[in-house]
Order: C-alpha cells, then structure tokens, then sequence
DNA sequence: AACCAGGAGGAAT
DNA sequence: ATTCCTCATGGT
C-alpha cells in the first residue's frame, strides 16, 4: 500500500471528470470528497485506486492512495494515461481559440480525455452500447459487470475475458442483450482468449493498423474501433463521423436544417486536425445536458 | 405513439 | 459496391 500527491498542469477540472464519469452507475464516485475509485489491472494484479482532487482547476493537485497491493510505479504510469495528466490543455484550447469551436472549449473549459480503465472492458462496453440511448446502455453494462465482473473495495472490474469467453448468448439475452449482442461480446472474448487477438500488442501500432485489425471482429465496426482508438488508447486524432451525437452537435453548431453529410463533416473538421478527438470530446459535451447549469 | 438511440452484419439489389 | 432490414428496449 502507498500513497503519493501528483501536481500537474492546468487548466484540468476534474468536476467535471467526476460529473462525466457519474453518468455510469458503475463508477464510484464521491462528489462532496471529490474522489473516484479506478480498477486496474498491474499485472495479474487487480490494483485499486483512490483518487482525491485538490487545488484548482488552474492548479490542479491529486492525492492517489492504494486500496489494495500492487507497484506504484507501473499503477501511477497508468492513472496519469488515463486521467491524460500529462497532456497540458492550455495548447489544446489555444489550438481551438481560432475555430468555430472556441466557444464550445470555453464553456467546457478544462475538460480533459479520459481513458476507459482496461482495453476489454471498452471494446465490451462500446459493443453493448451500440445504437441505444445512453440510460439503457447503462442500465445493460451495469448488470453485466454486476452480474459477471467482480467488486474490489468498491470498485466494479468487468469480468475477464476468460470469465466471459465461458457464457452462453442465452444468459446474456437474460440481461435483456439483443442475440447478437451476445454473440459479439462473447465471440471478441474468445478470440481475446485463444491469442488470436492481442490488444496489448495492438496498442503500439498506428490508428490505420489498428482499425484495419479490429474491424475484422464481428461486432466490431468503424465506430467502435474508432471509440477504442480514441477512449480505449487516447489517440488524439479521431472524429467518429457516423456517431449520431457527433452529428447532432454539428447540426446544432451549424444550425442545419438536417444531420450533416459526410462530405460538410470532413469540411468543418479539417481546421480542427490534428487534435480531432478533443473536437469529438467537446461536441459531445455540447450536447449534454447537465445536472444543472451555472 | 411513432421514432430515434454515441451501430453492425447480412441479405437483397 | 451500394442500399435495405433487423435487432431489443427505453426515452422523448
């Protein structure tokens, strides 16, 4: 067990990471200590953290503690990819300060990319979450991880995918998963099992390689391997064009009459390169609704 | 009460 | 190579 306090650059407002990350029933989150637990994975080695924000939005100051054995080197090396506490957003938003979407990254101002916490779990959870509104696919990511995964000091792992690999399409479709729900999440896990599919291995190659590896999975389509691109690995270029809520938000930007074609898209999005998953990551913002406004 | 959801695969053209 | 259909179910 240990503890250890990382300062890092601002702007980074990690309300609004807690406020974010509380829209999944999974995730422990404390808004009045303002702390989220993190399950990770350091080796075979289910690590759990604490993490408590201090300072400032401009000065942003984190206190992690270990809840459970494991490194702290490698258990750091991770969180700070996660939390991306070591991209500083100031160049992001000076980067965006001369675009349409300046507007956008001030009201959202210190809103960082935040990592799913393990490669599996997100390409499971993007699979589940595929074409329904974002209150059910809570609602099926929540049972499954309650039903198969496992809670550790208060934090929910998604089952492994040796655990899953091991399900029928039946029990899933108990869950209220769609048949091919089922099959995806169970077939991914089994190449996942057998080595045929390597997502460890997969994570230093280029975001081309990676997408023309993943699409090869049944179930796995652009969007998704695009979402692990982007939430799974934190590639900074991604700009998922036929996500729905990526369309919407331009549509409201823009004030168009319709969803945009692809063509207007790849139009608007070419100021924005080469940091095109922040564009993403803010247009999906702006089309949230908050808890309450201020 | 239709219609749409942070899609994808498979069949029919 | 493109359309078109289906999938489960909750929200609006």
């Amino acid at each position: 067990m240990w503890t250890e306090t990382v300062s890092i650059q601002g702007p980074y407002n990690f309300d609004l990471v807690l406020e974010r990350l509380s829209m999944d029933p999974l995730q422990a989150v404390n808004f009045q200590e303002k702390t989220v637990l993190v399950p990770l994975m350091i080796g075979n080695q289910r690590t759990v953290l604490h993490v408590q924000a201090a300072g400032s939005t401009a000065e942003p100051v984190f206190h992690v503690t270990a809840l459970t054995e494991g490194e702290k080197g490698p258990s750091l090396d991770k969180l700070k990819k996660i939390f991306h506490w070591h991209m500083p957003l100031a160049d992001i938003s000076e980067h965006f300060s001369r675009t349409d979407l300046q507007p956008v990254f001030e009201e959202h101002h210190g809103t960082p990319i935040v990592l799913d916490f393990d490669y599996f779990s997100c390409l499971a959870k993007c699979i589940i979450h595929q074409q329904l509104n974002l209150s059910f696919a809570h609602t099926l990511t929540e049972r499954f991880v309650k039903t198969y995964g496992t809670n550790v000091k208060g934090a929910w792992y998604y089952p492994a995918p040796e655990r899953t690999a091991a399900l029928t399409a039946e029990e899933l479709k108990a869950l209220q998963f769609s048949g091919r729900k089922a099959e995806y999440v169970i077939g991914l896990s089994k190449e996942i099992l057998s080595g045929n599919l390597d997502l460890e291995g997969l994570s230093h190659k280029s975001d081309q390689e990676i997408m023309d590896r993943l699409v090869k999975i049944r179930g796995i389509g652009r969007w998704t391997a695009e979402n692990f691109l982007l939430f799974g690995l934190g590639r900074p270029n991604l700009f998922p064009k036929a996500d729905i809520g990526i369309q919407n938000a331009l549509k409201q930007l823009y004030r168009l009459p319709q969803k945009p074609t692809e063509e207007e898209m790849e139009t608007y999005s070419k100021a924005w390169s080469p940091f095109l998953s922040y564009a993403s990551l803010y247009l999906w913002r702006s089309i949230e609704k908050r808890s309450e406004k201020k």
